[in-house]
RNA sequence: GGGCGCGUAGCUCAGUUGGUUAGAGCGCCUGCUUCACACGCAGGAGGUCACAGGUUCGAGUCCUGUCGCGCCCACCA
């Protein structure tokens, strides 16, 4: 039973952070919550494999408190396997790799690469958290990993198939962001946009059959090549009497029309643009309009193709200079104009990215979309906080079809296979032989993979067996809650809730929690690429995992963002270390009265032991056992409620303020040595296991050590303290008596000791007061006098009632006043002290006389507040004249 | 351009249907090494709740406007 002075959390929290860190695989918790299950995730994000984010530490707190949380409110747990999302980001990082020994996928093959990536997914990947494996729960850890090879493969074959059945998915052209390096389609979210110093060159294109000519603006001089109109907005009176005739395209000789549309914008440059379909996603999306031609001049490679004429071959910023050099020369150049355009970058690369036409497949969004418009509506999904239902809704509303095709070597392969004799398409849930159109042997499967977000969204659902009818699926489908991060809102939740719609017909889940954004000290978002991410271990090495984590819950807010500091991270530890050192005075004076470890027998809600001789229960155990009952309330509904920064609160104040400051310092006057387990020691270890257990959703690790210390040898309860029992509040614990009575005592502690500290007295030494109360009880066996003596350092002569005289240093309350007989050259700093309350006091009672006195504001005001205010009133008026009559007295 | 959010103590932030003299942690000042804890104990100072109007008996809280800061989305020929 000793301890440390200090509590060291390396010796005793496992660093299951470490497991972020190396997983690459989602990691889920289910359970169930009033008959419902409820499940949470935590996830890494495809661009932090490798590293661990502060902000998962965040999500996984908040998911972890709850789910302990449901854990000792008795529901089973079930851990689901994750999907295996980050496969895409393990293959990035293996592509890495390469890349540092010069070779790239296309060189490795397919398979190769696919066996890199898996070696490398066997090294960095497994992990398991080995609390975990102390909670004792059973857990099939063959089944915590979904790869391509296990039951997922065949949920997404099966809604593929289904989808592409139903004409919910299509092949059709896209522009994508094409890295010329790494030969690859990039994400929007892949590619950063930067600001840089252009030019806008005006280029003269020859109206056909006219000396007219119209000059267009552009960035982008050598995408010319492959111009298939002009465009000039449909308002603009400068260039109307031009519409139906045609230009002919500089340097290609091309004859191209000009046409009216709304993206011309007539107050930029001249009004007129040209359209390059297929290298500018505005210019593809006018031509889709427009019917008009692709016509491709730049490649894969970035170079121009062979419809680029004589400038064919050529490296695109190689043209551009070309290009440029020709039209002046021919007298086409306008002007040049300096201009501040945004490129985009190549995340991974830095290379500009180009954008290209290309054939993909598609989701038709907008038919699921509606399901998920009605079940929202109808509120089966609650967003929370519910500003983001709003900007879910708008999202949904304005939706586009969702591409899924990758062209990645790593994921899901589309199951679809291209004829080479009649290019039909066969899609089918049994690998095809021949092509379903004309028969022909000679197919080959897709070369692309889904988006990783097409498996995920099947996790609620697939993870639980589906599409078999199992038991499990029955019983965790719908689930009850899902915490994350709005920056997946779209991507994930969104799309789990249209495929939950569409393939299970009922929505994924009935609550969404949106937490907050991790910042580091400057308020800056933290992100690799500006290097200001706090590393979680160092943090945790620093501080330890339950300060990490009770400082992140502390500031998790709902809707705001979270702001980490060492300041409070430091306080947060020394919390810790409070709840150490309350264990270590406990366990220390067990030894000293002989007391072998003990709690009580398992139960909801406890009552306190009465002294066996007696019959009556000590003050401070009524007092603190009710005090635990409204913590319990408290705390229970914060948790409820997703308020994990008032739960956080709230056990804080309990341990440290009342369990700590008040409960242990009165409890010191009742130990005695070789006194064995008497009532004493059986109120504050009940009080103290409770605490434990209330506090552990929050505190793990030091919570669950301290109990298995206290725990008996032997004993039949649970063998883990998330597996005990959560506090509940329960009514017939309250004791507003026993409150009020410590409450005043408090109170009049506290104020002998602001009067003693005015007084400039030591506060060790014992002086004589006089204290005269009223309506306050102080009875000889409830120890009040004792804790008063000893807790402010007095020799006190209690008397009922009011004093005779207010002489010497004075402090006064309705309920008591304090007589403390000091010298006259002490009194003077009290004087000043007095004056300033009796100010508040006077601007108090104005305001509550002026509101009492009108039977207008009476009558509107609801009847608790009236009587609120009147006995604040009573009692603002007693004290300022207590303070009149002290005042006179120091004059005297 | 469209949308969202923030501005409360020196700092970082709470403050849930409007209702006591507006709170916490850190920092600061004073006193204390008291046999659990100086990562501590006791006491204290410090705020016209960004500004200006409005609604209300009553506004940190609701409405309008202004100023300052931030985020997201779209666009950028």
């Amino acid at each position: 039973m000793q301890l440390e002075k200090v509590y060291d959390p390396q010796q005793f929290e496992p660093r299951w952070a470490e497991v972020w860190r190396s997983s690459d695989f989602f990691l889920a918790t289910a359970d169930t919550h009033d008959q419902r299950p409820v499940f949470s995730l935590v996830i890494p994000p495809p661009n932090v494999t490798g590293s661990l984010h502060m902000g998962h530490m965040l999500e996984h707190s908040e998911i972890d408190v709850t789910t302990r949380w449901f854990r000792m409110r008795g529901y089973n747990t079930l851990w689901l396997p994750g999907t295996d999302h980050a496969g895409i980001a393990t293959q990035m990082v293996v592509e890495r790799e390469l890349a540092k020994q010069g070779i790239s996928r296309h060189d490795l093959g397919r398979e190769a690469f696919e066996a890199k990536v898996w070696e490398y997914k066997e090294l960095h990947g497994g992990t398991i958290l080995r609390q975990m494996a102390r909670i004792g729960d059973s857990v099939d850890w063959s089944r915590t990993r979904f790869t391509l090879d296990d039951g997922l493969s065949h949920a997404v074959r099966t809604v593929f198939v289904n989808l592409y059945r139903k004409g919910l998915i299509y092949r059709g052209p896209y522009m994508v962001n094409w890295d010329p390096t790494l030969q690859t389609a990039l994400s929007d979210l892949e590619v950063v946009h930067e600001k840089v110093e252009g030019k806008l060159w005006h280029v003269r294109y020859p109206v056909k059959g006219s000396a007219e000519y119209l000059v267009v603006a552009t960035t982008r001089p050598e995408t010319m090549l492959g111009d298939t109109a002009v465009a000039i907005n449909p308002g603009d009176e400068r260039y109307l009497h031009l519409h139906g005739r045609t230009v002919v395209l500089p340097l290609m000789d091309r004859e191209i029309p000009i046409i009216l549309d709304e993206m011309a914008d007539p107050e930029f440059g001249t009004g007129c643009v040209k359209i390059t379909p297929a290298h500018d996603p505005n210019d593809f999306e006018a031509a889709q309009r427009h019917n008009l031609p692709l016509i491709r001049v730049i490649d894969e490679h970035a170079k121009i193709t062979s419809e680029g004429g004589p400038y064919s071959g050529l490296d695109r910023y190689d043209a551009r200079e070309r290009v440029l050099a020709d039209l002046d020369a021919k007298g086409l150049l306008d002007r040049t104009e300096p201009h501040e355009l945004s490129v985009g970058k190549s995340q991974r690369t830095g290379v500009i990215v180009e954008p290209m036409v290309s054939t993909q497949w598609f989701v038709r969004t907008k038919p699921l979309a509606e399901k998920v418009i009605e079940a929202s509506q109808a509120g089966r999904t609650v967003i929370t906080p519910d500003n983001w239902q709003k900007i879910f809704f708008d999202w949904m509303y304005n939706i586009r079809d969702w591409c899924i095709s990758r062209q990645l070597w790593w994921g899901h392969r589309i199951p679809a296979w291209h004829c080479h004799d009649c290019h039909g398409i066969t899609v089918a849930m049994e690998d095809p032989d021949k092509c379903e159109h004309c028969g022909s042997a000679n197919i080959a499967q897709d070369s692309d993979v889904l988006d990783t977000w097409f498996s995920s969204a099947l996790w609620p659902f697939s993870t639980l067996g589906w599409p078999e009818k199992t038991p499990a699926l029955e019983r965790f489908y719908p689930n009850t809650l899902l915490i994350t991060g709005f920056d997946i809102l779209f991507f994930w939740v969104a799309r789990m809730m249209m495929m939950g719609l569409e393939c299970m017909g009922d929505v994924p889940f009935r609550t969404v929690y949106i937490h907050g954004l991790v910042r580091d000290a400057e308020r800056q978002k933290m992100s690799k690429t500006k290097g200001n991410t706090v590393d979680p271990l160092e943090t945790i090495d620093k501080y330890g995992t339950d300060a990490t984590r009770i400082t992140l819950l502390l500031g998790a807010a709902p809707g705001t963002d979270i702001v980490l500091t060492d300041e409070r991270l430091t306080s947060s530890r020394a919390f810790a270390n409070k709840i150490w050192n309350a264990a270590r005075f406990l366990f220390l004076n067990m030894e000293r009265c002989g007391v072998e470890p003990w709690m009580p027998e398992e139960q909801a809600c406890y009552a306190p032991h009465p002294d066996p001789v007696t019959g009556e229960v000590p003050l401070e155990d009524r007092w603190i056992f009710s005090r635990l009952n409204y913590y319990a309330g408290t705390v229970n509904k914060a948790i409820d409620s997703y308020r994990y920064h008032e739960a956080a609160q709230q056990v804080w104040a309990f341990f440290w303020g009342d369990f700590c400051d008040w409960y242990v310092e009165l409890k010191k006057l009742r130990f005695e040595e070789g006194s064995g387990l008497n009532h004493h020691w059986k109120n504050i270890l009940t009080v103290f296991e409770s605490a434990l257990r209330l506090l552990h959703p929050v505190m793990p690790f030091i919570t669950e050590e301290l109990w298995q210390r206290l725990r008996p040898e032997g004993s039949n309860r649970s063998a883990s303290i998330c597996l005990a029992r959560y506090p509940e509040p329960d009514p017939s614990a309250e004791d507003a008596t026993a409150e009020a009575e410590v409450g005043a005592l408090q109170s009049i502690i506290g104020a002998v000791r602001n009067l003693r500290a005015d007084l400039g007295q030591d506060p060790k030494k014992t002086i004589d007061a006089e204290i005269y109360a009223r309506g306050i009880a102080f009875t000889a066996a409830s120890g009040q006098l004792e804790a008063l003596n000893k807790l402010a350092s007095i020799s006190a002569k209690v008397t009922e009632g009011n004093a005779p005289e207010l002489r010497g240093a004075v402090r006064s309350t309705p309920s008591f006043d304090i007589v403390l007989l000091v010298s006259a050259a002490e009194l003077e700093a009290q004087r000043n002290r007095v004056e300033k309350d009796q100010l508040q006091l006077l601007k108090a009672i104005a305001n509550a006389e002026r509101q009492l006195s009108s039977e207008e504001i009476l009558s509107k005001m609801p009847p608790h507040v009236v009587e609120t205010l009147r006995s604040k009133l009573d009692e603002y008026r007693a004290k300022h004249e207590k303070n009149q009559e002290a005042l006179s007295a120091l004059a005297r």
